[in-house]
RNA sequence: GCCGAUGUAGCUCAGCUGGUCAGAGCAGCUGAUUUGUAAUCAGCAGGCCGGGGGUUCGAAUCCCUUCAUCGGCUCCA
């Protein structure tokens, strides 16, 4: 006999060799029929594997990602299981699950192609052999006869995972006639995959790397209820509706031209006005905080990239320089605003006293970004960062750093974001050739970068080998109404342009010294940031941000000479404010302005007119009743200050 | 850049296997209506069916090519 801890700590013991499914069902069948995984001793395990020695038990549920992922993961080999039969002389790839479902990589051989149209067909299948309640098992044998069975089933992909594999114990799982090199965990069988969805066929580049063979990925998700299945789509489409590229041409805040050039954004005169509040706003603040605002121009000579290196690292893969009239003389589009800064720097002498000087501006950068990457505004070719460069002395770097992730806090605060998560990004110690620097200056900016973040309560996730090629950085991240994640802040110790630009200050000991440059940008740039908030607010921009805070609705054309009195007045406030002077009955003026989410409506007749008062409606909310217009000015500024405090 | 898909009026979309297939709704314009909290009515105007080739007696519809967009992959200073 053995004993089995539960989370609650108490004890119960069983025969050796019992499953999980075994003590779950003896607990009640009901708790048996809502469990996907259990994790025991700490090891998230299939339910039908035996234990059989003392140990702590956890069941898992729908609403614990353990079940999900290995309700995800079973499906993954369900789809497989479907394809090798569909499919004669299919090769398999990874199948994992993922966030929100699972995919699998399959080859499915020379001139077969598998597109969207035949997903249907796969899941049907999909759907008959999960009702079949195929028995998942888990099978064990050691590296060599693994590879043996994969190098007879002619699968080159599984043989390239086995040898990559250490020597020893390699599990599989087989899924009725479908037997996959698999670490598990895995449901005991497929009766409980009740609906699946299949989503979407992509290409995938095999082990992610573009030089190999490219995949056909199947996406999909399934539940153990069609009701989940129903909502989880439902959610997708009401996310779709969220999408900024829908939303900014609805309510026209910018566009696209073919004629301009792709991924180049044009800002209409609503999503301007929107860009340069956000400016506004953030220049304001940088004032405060000793900023001091400079300009650059957006060229520059391509020896000035020579010289920071960017030119060697990406010059390839940038706009072409251009030539001018002159030999000899060739110019970039400027790709990254720093360069500049380095000469603003070197412009003028500086002595420790000064420092740190903290140098912002809104550049606009051009980068050639891969055809297939462009995407709205998150994804562009020009783009403005709200960009700056602190140059300091070494000691000062961690409370710099300090004093951007503040920065960073108060900005997203400010504008209600709180969705997001910070990542430090080191370099891959192992592939060193990728970066530029030496070993000192990166651990000093690595531990440096990680005690700031902690010295600020800041919850980061540590990813090596995402450094840029200078530096380590601390990235904001934030997700898009279909789940992509995006950088948006970024925070980044550089010591190689200092040195590149022979940048110096003179210290207290009369002796010339290297300043540390940290780069740093809070919205990232003003594209992706715009496009993050509109999906994050749907469109319904906070009041101070809304290109339009009011419109006034006359019932009748009656109404016009007092409505224009009305907007005299919050004009005069600075309340940006419209008539809807259309001859349409008050129902539709309020259905159009509901949709252009204008945050405010102001309904006026007869009563409005005699009492000096607007019937106040709020975009989204509807009716709040009547206000003297005096009060509607004293409420607007309110809210105005209430959102910016 | 790579894989797959899509591309019809400003927007959303019909147009099956090639032969009144160039359509609808919304938006726009004109007129009527003068309206009380999410769509008043009527009329008009709008498209070389992404571009270019081809097959055919005949192409929005089939093929090739090119451009752009969408979903991914790779990349992202």
């Amino acid at each position: 006999m053995i004993n089995i801890r539960f989370p609650d700590n108490s004890v119960k013991e069983f025969e050796a060799g019992v499953s999980s499914l075994e003590i779950a069902e003896s607990i009640s069948p009901a708790l048996a029929m809502q469990v996907y995984a259990s994790t025991v001793n700490g090891e998230v395990r299939d339910l039908s594997r035996p234990i059989i020695e003392d140990s702590s038990v956890i069941f898992h549920k729908w609403e614990d990602r353990e079940a999900r992922h290995t309700f995800w993961h079973t499906s993954a080999h369900l789809l497989a299981s479907a394809l090798e039969e569909l499919y004669a002389g299919i090769k398999f790839g990874i199948g994992p699950s993922i966030e929100n479902g699972f995919y699998y990589d399959v080859d499915p051989g020379e001139g077969v192609v598998i597109s969207e149209s035949d997903l249907p067909a796969i899941e049907a299948r999909m759907k008959e052999l999960a009702k079949e309640k195929r028995k998942v098992e888990r099978i064990e044998m050691s590296k060599a006869d693994a590879l043996k069975l994969f190098e007879e089933k002619g699968d080159e992909y599984k043989t390239e995972l086995i040898r990559d594999l250490e020597d020893g114990t390699i599990s599989l799982y087989s899924l009725g006639t479908f037997t996959d090199l698999c670490r598990g965990p895995h449901l005991p069988d497929t009766a409980n995959i009740e609906a699946i969805k299949l989503l979407s066929v992509a290409g995938a580049y095999w082990k992610g790397d573009e030089k190999r063979k490219m995949m056909t990925r199947i996406y999909g998700v399934s539940f153990p209820k069609q009701k989940l299945l129903d909502d989880h789509l439902k959610m997708l489409e009401e996310a779709k509706k969220r999408d900024h590229r829908r939303i900014g041409k609805e309510l026209e805040l910018f566009a696209f031209s073919q004629k301009v050039g792709m991924g180049l954004p044009l800002w209409l005169p609503r999503g301007a006005d929107m860009r340069q509040r956000l400016i506004d706003f953030m220049t304001a603040e940088l004032k405060h905080r000793g900023y001091t605002i400079v300009s650059t121009p957006h060229i520059g000579n391509v020896e000035l990239y020579k010289i920071s290196g960017h030119y060697e690292k990406y010059g390839a893969d940038s706009f072409q320089p251009m030539n001018t009239p002159q030999e000899g003389e060739q110019f970039m589009l400027k790709p990254m605003n720093c360069p500049h800064h380095c000469e603003i720097y070197n412009a003028t002498p500086h002595s420790y006293k000064d420092l740190p000087v903290r140098m912002a501006e809104f550049g606009t950068v051009y980068r050639y970004e891969q055809h297939g990457e462009l995407h709205g505004l998150t994804r562009v070719r020009s783009f403005t960062q709200d960009d700056a460069h602190h140059f300091c002395e070494a000691d000062q770097m961690k409370e710099e750093f300090k004093s951007i992730i503040d920065l960073v806090q108060w900005v997203f605060k400010s504008l209600n974001f709180s969705d997001y998560k910070a990542q430090i990004s080191l370099r891959d110690a192992t592939n060193k050739e990728k970066y530029i620097g030496n070993d000192e200056n990166w651990e000093k900016a690595q531990k440096a970068i990680i005690e700031a973040a902690g010295e600020k309560g800041l919850e980061t996730k540590v990813v090596e080998g995402e450094a840029a090629f200078y530096g380590p950085k601390l990235d904001f991240m934030v997700r898009d109404a279909i789940g992509r994640e995006w950088q948006l802040g970024t925070i980044q110790v550089d010591y190689n342009l200092p040195e590149r630009f022979d940048m110096s200050y003179t210290g207290a000991d009369n002796q010339k010294h290297r300043p540390v440059l940290l780069h740093r940008a809070i919205f990232g740039s003003l594209e992706r940031f715009v496009a993050v908030l509109i999906e994050s607010t749907a469109g319904k921009l906070p009041l101070w941000l809304s290109p339009d805070q009011v419109i006034i609705l006359p019932i009748s054309e009656k109404y016009h000479d007092y409505a224009k009195k009305v907007l005299n007045l919050l004009n005069n406030y600075d309340i940006r404010t419209l008539i809807d002077e259309r001859s349409e009955k008050i129902g539709k003026k309020i259905r159009d302005n509901e949709l252009k989410r204008i945050p405010y409506m102001l309904i006026i007749g007869e009563n409005e007119e005699r009492s000096s008062t607007v019937s106040v409606r709020k975009q989204g909310e509807g009716d709040k009743g009547i206000m003297k217009t005096e009060e509607f000015v004293d409420f607007i500024r309110e809210q105005v200050k209430k959102e910016l405090e």
